[in-house]
DNA sequence: TAAAGTAGTTTATTTTATAAACCAAACAAA
DNA sequence: TTTGTTTGGTTTATAAAATAAACTACTTTA
């Protein structure tokens, strides 16, 4: 009836992150962190979370002398998604 | 950008909940509990959430000697869900 | 060179979700 | 008839998550 929702994309921000990502080949965290309009805080925790779980890569380097910080959608990041629409729909029916 | 999506339908089992009571009149506590595949105890804590929001109607009564609790969603609760779809649309783009 | 800004991370706090324990009545059966 | 089991839950405790606050390190500007 109700399929599982993953849990890790299950959250409003590393949500809204994983969708900016798949339509945009790759942003930087102040990017993301104007787009999601969440905190610094939140947004390293959760980058984080996504990383760790291998949805999203991470690139550390320089933008002149100030650091920056890329991330990008993984192949698996794209699948997740995928699969996370589509158990929605099972809670969403024909609403959508 | 994202829309806000409402934290009392952002979680799996109250989303279930409502979504399942918004195609069926009422339903009582245990098929609840059957369909979404919910312990009980979680069950009664989220049930206890959406009745104080005011998005479902609880109502306890017997069958025969036994306890029965009927739970039927609210105007209120129609809405809320209509909206939360809506605002999960900004998250998903064409992919829905 | 002191103050303020940028780009983050780490840690602490609050909130949630979930599980475990419990309760009361009914039924079953020895 | 009293002991155990099932039903239909609620309450309380614990684990996990989200969020905010505090902090670090470096840069730019006055």
């Amino acid at each position: 009836m109700f399929k599982e929702l993953n849990p890790l994309l299950h959250s409003e921000l590393r949500l809204a992150v994983v969708s900016l990502l798949i339509s945009v080949e790759s942003a930087d965290f102040v990017y993301i962190k104007e787009q999601t309009k969440a905190t610094a805080g939140n947004l390293s925790v959760q980058l984080d979370k996504l990383q760790k779980a291998g949805y999203i890569k991470v690139e550390k380097g320089f933008k002149g002398k100030m650091p920056r910080t890329t991330c990008s959608i993984t192949p698996e990041g794209v699948s997740a998604f995928e699969e996370y629409v589509k158990a929605l729909r099972s809670y969403l029916g024909d609403k959508i």
